[in-house]
DNA sequence: CTTAGGG
DNA sequence: CCCTAAG
């Protein structure tokens, strides 16, 4: 059994009754969690499954069970001495103190639950977890309880689902004690006299909606479709090549095409115009090391621009470089030179299928990994943090000595690319590699603002027919949408074996991972009040309430930030990671999973009809 | 499609 | 982040 199994990690020696799982629907949970990776139990969720079990026990013998408690110190706890009473009660007691000591520790924990509390609702269950903290503190002051600020009328969470008016009062004109204390990095518009507050996150173009999901289940956001209609499509236009020279497993191009792949899986870094990157890498050969030996970029002539941009219809591939009044460095790249391609194609193929093959090489080493290095007469500026001017970009010696390289991102394996004609696909070996050098692509890359430079991968164009679209690039006509690689049209007639990935069969998919990106205090903090608002458990409301608008957050991954919110809130400040959260945050973390944990587990008790069995001893 | 949980 | 079971 799973639960048990999950248990046995964290409680040894205790023995868990097997407590039947409910169905999702009734949004219950089952009061037992996993405990922490680190193998101590997870006060929190223990906590919550202690505060269904007091709930069996019925209201008045709660409290006392509490008063009765003996302190174990954390060392004790985490050492696993927790369990030296050895009779059902007394182990039941420990933990619940364990678990108490751990959160006690702070009163903004404890004020934020007491918020949620007084929003949410003050049955006895709610109120005994902050009611278990406080005893436990037996003496120490400081902590009042919250005035009650709380007009809220909701009295069931579950009536967030609906559209109710109190929730929409709720979010215009009452402020949520939890909701916009902190955003730090988010500069805030507010359109008009709707609810909805926007915001935009410093480096994502995340924005955020505050707004009332009014949408019903049955009225999903058509945007939603159409936007997934539109990855499908993107997608379709994704070639597929073979992960690897010697696993390569050549799928046939069938021409009697099944459905498009019903996986969810969206292409997001395809989406967001940037270099996607080859994933599983496991899959990947770890031989056929990445032949992009630096493919360079040459600024050859490089003379002023009009001021009004370079638009027009000079066709000319020449680099071009300009600083405006406006202090906007401008400028033009001829061409990227592709790093190292091998192409071989048998006689018989068409000149067609040569494109393709070239094209497809193309793509594989830049969505491999590929970034863009900048030169500065002839010296690589690393820190992309510094700016042009900084850098010394911008004067106008240097402006003439500006390069770009692509070079290849360090431990990608090298992609291979299948082409040809689809019975070479069957053949067992590749026909394309990037081994020896030969092909170079007219490759063009343009930056609508040189602001963007120190970006990698903002916007690659690649053009066949070889840098024709760089004037309007340049001139900003290209669109945030289609500012993408522009895959050459497959609709020729001579289908080739360069096969869409969305048709393909075999093992020999590159699944793309998407970028990491990490969160922003903005969406920790529209996160964290979503999560209050609605619980934990129903990531799809989360989803919709604040990141609606931010595809790149699948409610998937709304979940799997809380998990680690709630990890990183546990642990100490020393061994959190990456971009500092708040404590305030944490705070509110911490408090909302204990909340909604509990209010979860009483659901789930609620649906019981015989109770917890207690916790026995093996 | 959603949720939950493991990897 | 990914993957998958399960509902």
């Amino acid at each position: 059994m799973v639960l048990k199994k999950r248990l046995s990690n964290g409680l040894r020696g205790f023995q868990v009754p097997e407590i039947p799982r409910y169905p999702r629907s009734a949004r219950t949970r089952v009061p037992f969690e996993k405990p922490a990776e680190d193998g101590h139990a997870c006060a929190f969720e223990l906590l919550a499954s202690l505060a269904g079990k007091l709930l069996q026990e019925g209201e008045s013998s709660t409290s006392s069970n509490v008063s009765e408690v003996k302190l174990i110190s954390k060392e004790q706890y985490r050492s696993g001495n927790c369990d030296e009473k050895r009779s059902g009660k007394d182990v039941e007691i420990s933990e619940a103190d364990c678990i108490l000591e751990c959160i006690s520790g702070s009163d903004n924990v404890k004020s934020e639950i007491l918020k949620l509390e007084s929003k949410f609702g003050n049955d006895s269950n709610t109120n005994r977890l902050v009611e278990l903290t406080n005893n436990h503190e037996a003496g120490r002051s400081g902590f009042q309880g919250l005035s009650a600020n709380d007009k809220f009328s909701l009295k069931d969470p579950l009536d967030l689902r609906v559209n109710s008016p109190s929730l929409v009062e709720l979010n215009n004109n009452v402020k949520s004690p939890f909701c916009g204390e902190l955003f730090p990095n988010a500069s805030f518009l507010k359109h008009g006299n709707d609810n909805k507050l926007h915001f935009i996150d410093d480096d994502e173009k995340f924005v955020r909606c505050n707004k009332v999901c009014t949408k019903s289940k049955a009225f999903r956001p058509s945007r939603r479709i159409a936007r997934k209609i539109i990855r499908k499509r993107l997608t379709s236009k994704h070639w597929k090549v073979a992960p690897k020279l010697k696993d390569y497993e050549h799928s046939r191009y069938d021409k009697g095409i099944k459905p498009a792949s019903r996986k969810r899986k969206p292409y997001y870094n395809f989406e967001r115009s940037q270099c996607y990157t080859l994933s599983k890498r496991k899959k990947l050969s770890e031989k056929g090391s990445m032949v992009t030996r630096g493919g360079g970029f040459s600024s050859e002539s490089v003379s002023d621009l009009p001021k009004k941009g370079i638009c027009g219809n000079n066709r000319s591939a020449n680099t071009k470089t300009h600083v405006s009044k406006d202090s906007h460095v401008k400028f033009r790249i001829k061409s990227f030179r592709i790093p190292e391609l091998y192409v071989e194609v048998p006689e018989t193929a068409t000149v067609g299928s040569l494109k393709r093959k070239v094209m497809e090489a193309v793509m594989t080493i830049i969505g491999g990994g590929m970034h863009v290095g900048v030169l500065v007469q002839g010296k690589k500026v690393r820190d992309d943090n510094r700016t042009l001017r900084q850098t010394g970009i911008s004067c106008k010696e240097n402006l003439d000595k500006l390069g770009f390289v692509l070079e290849p991102s360090s431990s990608q394996a090298s992609p291979v690319v299948c082409a040809g004609d689809p019975s070479h696909c069957e053949a067992s070996e590749p026909i394309m590699s990037l081994r020896t050098p030969s092909i170079e692509s007219g490759i063009s890359v343009a930056k609508q603002d040189s602001s963007l430079v120190t970006n990698t991968g903002d916007l690659v164009e690649i053009n066949h027919e070889s840098a024709s679209s760089v004037d309007d690039t340049i001139s900003g006509k290209l669109t945030r949408d289609s500012a993408m690689l522009v895959p050459i049209p497959d609709n020729s007639s001579e289908a080739l074996a360069a096969i869409p990935v969305s048709h393909n069969t075999g093992h020999s998919e590159i699944v793309q991972r998407r970028t990491r990106r990490p969160f922003s205090v903005s969406e920790v903090e529209a996160l964290v009040q979503a999560v209050e608002e609605v619980g934990t458990g129903r990531w799809r409301d989360v989803k919709l309430r604040c990141f609606e608008n931010a595809d790149h957050r699948t409610y998937v991954d709304l979940k799997d930030k809380w998990k680690t919110l709630v990890h990183t809130a546990k642990i100490s400040p020393q061994q959190r990671r990456g971009q500092p959260v708040p404590q305030e945050l944490l705070d509110r973390v911490l408090a909302a999973h204990a909340f909604w944990s509990i209010h979860q587990a009483k659901h789930h008790v609620k649906h019981q009809t015989n109770g917890v069995q207690p916790l026995v001893i093996m």
